[in-house]
DNA sequence: GCTCTTGATTAGAGCGCTTCAACACTTTAT
DNA sequence: ATAAAGTGTTGAAGCGCTCTAATCAAGAGC
């Protein structure tokens, strides 16, 4: 075992010759502190019932040799990793990269690790990563935005408790491993409508989000709201997607059509800001002619130079309640689901004012608005 | 082991009392298929060597007991975990989650996992990062924007095949176990200085990245320019950081001094964004005052309502590349640093212009246009 | 002098898995 | 037939750590 013919070169730092290979483990410690093994554990560990002596032995000998304690051996033995699991479903949406920094900090205080895996969009990716970290022991589940529903669901959550951030099992609350932290994405949205058409808008158009968690509950804010002001009738949506490029197909469809709307409903920001670049090559002034709202009050929305009219979710406080959510059931054994909805804010920026006066009153059937604008001599942002 | 007493139900959905506690391990899949856990093992891994007969028949047993391998353990006995340890800057940053894309993306590919830690632009939290992920038993660290130094670099880099994306030991390459995927920071501040002469700037101001990892080198490649253009004697460079917060205290100073400049540098699109929107507050129109050019070409850069002129990095090439580079340290053996310098790329938007005509000639000393911005009357944008 | 405490240390079993050497069977070569 | 060469399977030894129970040393109490 430690003949002399054991490899040539050292362990770590150039050193010398002759080393048992690999990295030092809390045998090698042991052994150069001439102690017990149990006893190096007890040291790593902060045990308080360690002399001052060997406590002092141990660190040294430690350092010496630049230990570093093997975290999957000690998850093994002491059957708990203290790691939390944390699956976003686009870490390229700023929105998501802040709910996990609220995880991060939540989990960073209670002593527990992340792990992040990042669904780039894709469901069975997602799938995927969800079944990487139940292997990987992670105590909670912290689903971002997923898209995965509740059959996806079901045996994961036997195992370990879950919690879904900013998305639902729509429909099916009724699975007791999952907990839900979303914002009220039915109130947001009709908060946009309620606005919009307090401004005058009727024609008012909700580009959605697919098939993305939230998209279901936005969609039905729009259509409550649109009802509740009277113009159900008008009510239309079209599927977009989650990020700029799937505004392009729908805003030249819409362009193209007769009636276009006068103000239009975005999934979110990102999908707004490709809604918006969309608008501006088409020579569509945002908002005299068009106004647009997204969703998220991502930091993009702020921007002085978009100015998006948006609605807003505490990212930071619902990564927070969602690891508080996983705490609960971890350390109270709390095993009945929760579910808590957090209130949407409207954020009033530039993207929205009052709808273009009508062109030709009686020429142009009803509302041209959007066509309109797009006549030559138009000045474009 | 097998007594009567042992639970009537199949473990997770919905479990009764009395279960043996615990998820079910090998041992559990290899008793109720009746093989040793060798052969459990064999089929999990799927060994080529195993009846077709006794894999089924473990298979089944494997579902049936919703048996899930438990990746700490299996670690623990190949010595091997094949996950690659990503550390990131930001994770806000659009720039920095891309070039996450790209790791995940090539390391998927060669069948590696990836852990994301987020350093959260804290040197103290990066530095706890890289530890746990080298406790974590990673292959390959890759760190992504980091802000740390040799020192703190040495130690790892010595367990650990180590790259650098996105950033560098400035001044000391020397480590050998360090790689560092870079673009040339120092060609892409040249490129923007050249195209701001040739536009005919000469006050270019850069405000840069403060203790950036990446911000010595733009700085250098801003004075080169600068000097190059013979307008050392102009140059000046002012402390910003690495997001629009950090850009407001500079752009209020600098619009205070009589002397302002025509053109705007700054260290990233971030950051740029920063200045647009102050620069906006103060009436000051882009680029007709002033010229301002961001660093990435993040997907920010392209909207069109900023239109931001910029650098390109290949984000997703960055990561790749990292990957690569720790695989030829892992299956090659190569053991002597690589440096992989990507070409900058200038992208020239909207928001860089020729600069505005002096105001009142002899008037007003040598040139307020951004001070002169001020005046009243002036249009937002 | 003896047992009792108390406190510090350690032996050793075990966490769930891999893997090597050994084994029991074929099958093939001779 | 017998040796040689596969096949498929298994026992058991770890991987690096934790943790319980046991051990040991030393002072306290009687």
């Amino acid at each position: 075992m430690n003949g002399p013919a054991d490899g040539p070169l050292g362990r770590p730092a150039g050193g010398a010759a002759g080393q048992p290979r690999g990295r030092p483990t809390m045998e090698d410690v042991a052994e150069r502190a001439d102690v017990s093994r149990a006893l190096v554990s007890l040291v790593i560990n902060g045990s308080p019932k360690v002399s001052e002596q060997k406590r002092r032995r141990v660190l040294e000998a430690a350092r010496a040799l630049g230990y570093r304690p093997n975290l999957m051996a000690r998850s093994l033995a002491q059957q708990r990793t203290r790691i939390i699991g944390v699956l976003v479903n686009d870490l390229r949406n700023p929105f998501f990269a802040e709910v996990v920094e609220g995880v991060e900090t939540a989990a960073e205080s209670d002593e527990f690790g992340i792990v992040v895996l990042n669904g780039r969009r894709d469901r069975g990716r997602e799938l995927a990563a969800v079944e990487t970290l139940v292997q990987l022991q992670v105590e909670g589940l912290a689903l971002v935005g997923t898209q995965l529903d509740r059959d996806d669901l079901a045996e994961v959550a036997d195992i370990v408790p879950t919690v879904m951030v900013a998305s639902d099992l729509v429909g099916s609350l009724d699975h007791p491993g999952v907990d839900a932290i979303v914002t009220d994405g039915r109130r947001g949205a009709e908060l946009v409508v309620e606005h919009l058409v307090s401004l005058g808008h009727e024609r008012i158009l909700h580009i959605d989000g697919a098939g993305n968690a939230s998209a279901a509950e936005r969609r039905q804010g729009y259509l409550r709201g649109m009802e509740a002001a009277g113009l159900g009738g008008l009510a239309d949506v079209r599927t977009g997607g989650d990020d700029e490029a799937a505004a392009f197909a729908v805003i030249d469809e819409v362009l193209a059509e007769p009636a276009a709307p006068t103000a239009i409903f975005a999934f979110n920001d990102l999908l707004a800001a490709g809604v918006l670049d969309r608008l501006d090559d088409a020579g569509v002034s945002v908002p005299a002619d068009v106004s647009l709202v997204g969703f998220d009050n991502t930091f993009i929305a702020a921007l002085h130079h978009l100015a998006l009219t948006t609605v807003n979710q505490p990212r930071l406080t619902m990564g927070e309640m969602a690891v508080a959510a996983l705490l609960e059931r971890l350390n109270h054994g709390r095993d009945e689901p929760v579910r808590h909805t957090l209130e949407p804010e409207l954020v009033v920026r530039g993207t929205t004012g009052p709808p273009p006066p009508v062109v030709t009153p009686g020429a142009a059937g009803p509302g041209r608005s959007l066509a309109g604008a797009r006549s030559p001599g138009r000045v474009r942002i």
